[in-house]
DNA sequence: TAAGATAAGAGGGACAT
DNA sequence: ATGTCAGTCTTATCTTA
């Protein structure tokens, strides 16, 4: 058994099966304490720091009476002192309109993460591609909701989280192009380059949503290994793809699923699984028994 | 009812102007 | 910068088994 804190899943890690989509990031030390000596043994105090709160955590102000921390007036020298630092920290707030748009984006962040199951991982990716799109001045004249999603997007891309642009794009209830639009945006002005989507990734999350078989699964992707190797899945959609090898592993392991309902799992339509299921079946020269009969189920 | 076929349209990358 | 082109995917509709 294997977890994956990127993506979130906790899989068997011989044969990839996904027990839960969801797990808590319980990796880090203990918060709380409910003894003297737990009290002693934890390894840290206070909430974490985190890059997806707007202020990382870290809200210090200068208050406004000249006492000291025992209530006591302060000299008149470091009263001077106080007002020139307390000059400063309040310049140090020309950031705020800033400051209101990390507040925004990331509570649509914090919104967003539980609905699409995000690990912490991705969180904080996110919040860290967005700070450098914002230190960038990347979102200027543009939405906050798309460029968050944009960041979004492309945190699980580097972690490798199957996530689809209309998965999140629908949850922060904004059009995909417009998402897409910041996201190529976001890859060129930050200088990042994304390996393309695994489509053989998508296919565990795929099977899991419609409860295909093991064997089904394992077969579909080693039907896209061989698509792989002669080179027919450049430029397709990852998640076509790997609907379409999974439902032709369905139909070659006589399991009756329809396109329908593949489809709807992976976010493809239909067509786009009849059309790559084509694709395959041609260039991998896969033959389909045209009727399930027993010889069939005997021989499998 | 599911699967296949076909056509129109959208969005984006490559390339030329 | 703008237009065109090939390729992909989606939506919609019709036919077939």
């Amino acid at each position: 058994m294997v977890t994956d804190n990127s993506t979130g899943e906790r899989f068997c890690a011989r044969c990839g099966f996904v027990i839960n989509e969801r797990i808590d990031d319980n990796s880090g030390p203990e918060r709380r304490a409910f003894s003297k000596e737990e009290h002693e043994d934890r390894a840290r105090t206070g909430l974490p720091s985190s890059l997806a709160v707007h202020d990382m955590g870290l809200a210090t102000m200068i208050g406004h009476d000249d006492r000291d921390s025992t209530g006591k007036p302060l000299s008149v020298s470091m009263k001077s002192t106080i007002k020139r630092l307390r000059k400063w920290d309040s310049r140090s707030q020309i950031h705020e309109s800033q400051d209101k748009n990390f507040r925004q984006a990331f509570s649509e962040l914090d919104r967003i993460k539980d609905k699409i199951a995000l690990s912490n991982s991705v969180v904080e990716k996110t919040a860290y591609i967005y700070r450098k799109a914002v230190e960038k001045n990347l979102t200027k004249g543009r939405s906050i909701s798309g460029m968050i999603a944009a960041a979004i997007y492309l945190a699980c891309r580097e972690t490798g989280t199957p996530r689809t642009l209309n998965d999140v794009a629908c949850q922060i209830n904004i059009k995909r192009k417009d998402v897409s639009r910041c996201y190529r945006l976001l890859l060129k002005e930050l200088d990042l380059t994304m390996p393309v989507v695994d489509p053989i990734r998508c296919i565990s999350r795929i099977a899991n949503q419609v409860k295909l078989s093991e064997k089904v699964k394992r077969h579909a992707i080693t039907i896209l290994e061989d698509a792989n190797k002669i080179e027919i899945t450049a430029g397709k959609d990852p998640m076509g793809l790997a609907a379409a090898a999974l439902y032709l592993s369905c139909v070659i392991n006589n399991d009756v699923v329809t396109q329908k309902v593949i489809a709807k799992a992976a976010g493809v339509t239909e067509v786009t699984i009849r059309n790559r299921n084509k694709g395959l079946r041609e260039l991998l020269d896969i033959k389909i028994p045209s009727k399930p009969n027993m010889a069939n189920i005997a021989q499998i």
